[in-house]
DNA sequence: TGTACATCAGTGAACGCGCGTTCACTGATGTAC
DNA sequence: TGTACATCAGTGAACGCGCGTTCACTGATGTAC
């Protein structure tokens, strides 16, 4: 075992029991219920552990919230940036982007499912970071935006208004495709494809677009 | 009293209160609560009745939610088709489609947020019922865009594609008023102006786009 | 118009249940020497 | 390495509370004649 990561069994137990809440609180939003709905017996029920031991992890579920909303988070913007990184025409990029895209929810599907609806929905310190995780991703994605030469003289704030605007679409999309029983990869990939047509519109209407 | 909608005493009372159960949950839904997680006890304690009374109106909580999201789109479809009717050029129209969306969300504030969390939200009937009520207000946009020279010859797939697009800036504009505390009117013009641009630049894209 | 009966929106008591949180505890793991 | 003590993740009993739903009811409104 590394230095770095040197940890007593105590210690290691103790996140094995962190990791088995958070995934246990997933799972549970599998099915009908909401993040708000879901309560904190279930959870330490689903976790294999007594109730009172939560509090040995988390104040209470909002933190819990927090914690999944970092977790969702955590590689995803590392994965879009590197998507976008490698020096392609436009339409290779958007290619690249949205295909890393899916195929990130799709695998981190749970995680989604649970950031599609706390983005809009209940509790409002976790709605607040999830939205302010996306504003990162928009933010990123302007920057990344700004390079091309046509968008070099561009003011600021058009960039940001154009991130958006794809950011939007990617969500719209991703709430689109989670809806979908895992079951269909068909209607999966109709949705795919109109998502690289959306992004391509507006790429094609950033072509056209007089800023400043 | 007109023939047409002439009603006992009893009728009306009974309409008024089952009026106050969705007033009094719409109400409810303003602080941190989310639908899934308002009990039919708060509603009725707020409306000013039994709970037991609850039952001579809603089967449960599920069918109240489902007259909610009937009674949000029941005039915004037809607002949106009114405000995109009259024969002007592309930017007027979608600046006009922006203002009668904005203000109608304003003035029904508490609709519209029920409506963007239900949208991802926890009911998965209520659920349904949104994005059925999202799904025709995108047709109904793309039948109207298929009306100029420029797009009468796309197929209906790329008429939906640009549509629904359109209509997901929209909702993520929405979401993004919505969550302005109702006191800054300064803010709410700049995202509505930064709006009206994300559908410019899809526009634009769509004047370059080749279908077929 | 007046009377006798039917309807039914809203009442109020009662039920069993799962909830979040408190508390004192146990016993394996960790640490100091 | 062995011993004695400290730490602390997880336990289990207990609490008061609000929940959805049942049931038999009341009394104003509606209807038939």
């Amino acid at each position: 075992m590394p230095a770095a990561v040197a940890r007593g069994l105590r210690e290691t137990q103790k996140l094995r029991t962190r990791q088995a809440l958070l995934d246990a609180t997933l799972e549970l939003l599998e099915g009908e219920h909401s993040f708000a709905s879901v309560s904190l017996r279930e959870v330490t029920r689903a976790a294999g552990i007594v109730p009172t031991a939560f509090y040995r992890h988390f104040r209470d579920m909002d933190e819990l919230g927090l914690a999944l909303v970092e977790e969702s988070f955590r590689t995803l913007r590392q994965l879009m940036r590197d998507a976008r990184s490698a020096p392609l025409p436009a339409r290779q990029l958007i290619r690249r982007s949205v295909e890393t895209f899916v195929a990130h929810v799709r695998t981190h599907r749970r995680h989604f499912r649970f950031i599609a609806r706390e983005r809009a929905g209940g509790r409002s310190a976790i709605r607040a970071a999830v939205r302010s995780e996306i504003r990162l991703v928009v933010s990123e994605l302007a920057t990344d935006l700004g390079r091309f030469p046509i968008t070099s003289t561009w003011r600021t704030e058009d960039l940001q208004m154009t991130a958006s605007l794809l950011v939007a679409a990617m969500m719209n999309g991703m709430l689109d495709i989670l809806d979908l029983p895992p079951s269909r990869p068909d209607e999966e990939a109709e949705l795919t494809r109109m998502l690289e047509k959306q992004l391509r519109l507006v790429v094609l209407g950033a072509g056209q677009w007089k800023s400043a």
